[in-house]
DNA sequence: GATGAATGAGTGTTCATTCAT
DNA sequence: TATGAATGAACACTCATTCAT
């Protein structure tokens, strides 16, 4: 006469059971929020905790240390969006030009902007003290997006539209600017709000122009040079 | 009829002394080394008073707290060094192509690749979590940087040598470059030597190149256009 | 089949939880024994902790320092009580010089001869130093404390038994004494134990004696002048 | 042809030399500034050489603890008024309410409102650290004390002015309200100006009114009931 | 599985005391 | 005699981690 038990398969189980079950996410994302609002070693594990709704002693059972919980944040949050990416890039239809400016708005809205832009400041910042997880970086979000860019460049070269380079160099040219705007956004820009003088698009914009300039050959579908006259 | 006793007041005085005199410059430099090794949290004073081979109470003789150690190594090793590189790069006889190289390299030689570097590295990585600093290092720092920067596009403006430009935007482009580079040192690049690929001179110079190929208005003087390929 | 486990929320729990309860009495009495015994600032929450039989980590679970736990020991021996006393004298029936005796008798075996008497040496001893402590105490027990002598009196002039008089100045002939009985007790009187001369009921009796002489209007009722002699 | 040394016992000496022998009883000022200020644990030795114009190190020259700067302070600011006070109570003509009224009046005058009362105050306070110290004070000052104050009511009693009396006990009728009186001044009345509620003045009169209300035997020429109104 | 009370090594900072000069 | 640089043992307070329940 007992109420049938909802399978937990199809019916998601029980409050408590499905609590459970989404116990390491909820964790996962607390710490998500307050190792990028606080870095790592300013990051309390009773705060995460207390804001996964779960208390300390439950943290543990997920993750046996702070420094495991560091890890599987990284691991959750960074790889898994390059397939996806790497699809739309190889699909774009245009110059190669609009294909790097299309890049960089994606990687705006999608990562800038966002919070994972965190989690690339908290590699940079507290990657001596985790040289594993440098390794694990490295091989799961470096390579596959310098690949990315690269492959972007190398497309531009082959269709004539920018000069001959060497695209293992040049790909600093173009991931540069964009580690510097998460940096300082995570940074002196939390701190002093209007350090940076513009928006964040503009000075997208404005790297933008700058590498397209430097890269392009000279014809008429190129941009002109760049101006950085104030638009305001 | 004993020989006469050097007179203390002449010639740099006993060991004592000459020990005191040494004593803030002893813990700077210890200091320096621990919080770019280890960030500003992780840095212990004991630490850094052992490694200057005093006593923990020896270091709070000299430096009132933690913190007023670490500005006073900001002040010794970047903020106090302003005055002379304003100067120099003021009197600089050249292409203002050729100053803004000569600021690129200077800044290498004397930062970039010294330990200094790292102070960078760790202001952007600790900021959150010590606005007072960061209020201190925008000041000392960062404002003097940009308009350092700031000095030498406005002379290629004047001189007819760089297109008109927003100057206050422009700083970022020569800005970022170098930011980037002493963070991937400091963090990737301590953990994967290589991983960025080339040397940083090379990057350097790569940099160089594409900002002022955006830059420079066209003519014979001028630098060509960039060509990134492999000097191997 | 196993016998019902005693449910943990019916019969006062587990050792653990009984514990748990009883902490914070226990690191009150061992911080009211130590303060009174070696003043606010020579003690060490090291010593009260380990008094109550717990780690410094412990106590910081209940008290979120070493003033707060402080002040938590005054409440807990002195202002926490004065609703009560207020109550008692309120309903005291007789005249008003026996309320006063009362009043004094009941101080004396509540406060005064108990530990709780070392923390009005303790406040007046250490008042410079803890300004903030002085405002807590100022408010929670002083003004208290007066209010409940001054009632007394108004009462006595109310009912014709007292002189007209200022209350809010004839507070000290009745504070004075108590205060100063306490005082010795903790200081000359830990060191010399015979230096009054008396036991501190004579003292207390003679005190009072003086003051309703001074306070009363004559008649039949009141005491008569006191006489001083000694007892024996 | 050196110039003769100034005889020390004659002029004193050159400054230094009067400086050298003044040293020691710059400290002492010093130090009983402090001590009544701040109280024993929270005077800093560096900051009583300071005051005395001294180093450091030249305070334990001449004291060899902090302790023993304390014992001697206590030994040069208490004993030694009381040979000319009991001259000029002995010899006082007046009734004997007048002699005790004058007592209270002298009292204020040199100690009470003076640096002095401090020193009572800090033996009280710290006397529990310093038990060797409350020997000293009990002989050198409080039995002195108590035996001029009996001495006045012994003479009271004698020239049928107060009551009989055991003397012994009455004295803390008199010290009480002297004693509360300076510990309030250095305790809460530091920290709360008008705490008290009136003037030490005002106090005083209003004390030695009711005392002597209660010692008195009633005839024309002595003092009326008191009233305690407010005479503002 | 989940709790949260308990821990104790470790922080930055202070200060009486020492001692080479 | 006088100095003041140097010390190091404390101190209040924190927090990742454990474990009995």
């Amino acid at each position: 006469m007992s109420p049938t038990p909802s399978s937990p398969s199809t019916a998601a189980g029980t409050k408590r059971e499905r609590r459970k079950e989404a116990r390491p996410g909820e964790l996962l994302e607390a710490a998500l929020d307050l190792f990028v609002e606080k870095g790592f070693a300013a990051t309390r594990v009773d705060e995460v905790a207390a804001r996964a709704g779960v208390s300390k002693g439950t943290l543990f059972l997920y993750f046996p240390s702070k420094e495991e919980l560091f890890k599987a944040v990284v691991r959750e949050n960074i790889a898994g969006r390059f397939a996806e990416w790497n699809n739309e890039l190889e699909n774009f239809a245009g110059t190669t030009s609009e294909v790097l400016r299309y890049c960089y708005q994606v990687w705006w809205e999608r990562i800038g902007c966002t919070k994972a832009s965190g989690i690339t400041k908290l590699m940079l910042s507290e990657a001596q003290n985790f040289p594993e997880i440098v390794q694990f970086y490295q091989q799961e979000v470096i390579l596959p997006g310098q690949a990315l860019i690269r492959r972007i460049l190398e497309r531009g070269v082959a269709r004539g539209e920018f000069r001959p380079m060497n695209p293992d160099y040049a790909v600093y040219l173009v991931l540069a600017p964009m580690i510097f705007l998460m940096l300082w956004k995570h940074s002196i820009g939390a701190c002093v709000p209007d350090a940076l003088g513009m928006t964040p698009e503009q000075y997208i914009d404005m790297q933008a122009d700058n590498i397209l300039h430097g890269l392009c050959v000279r014809s008429g579908t190129n941009p002109p040079a760049p101006s950085f006259s104030t638009p305001v």
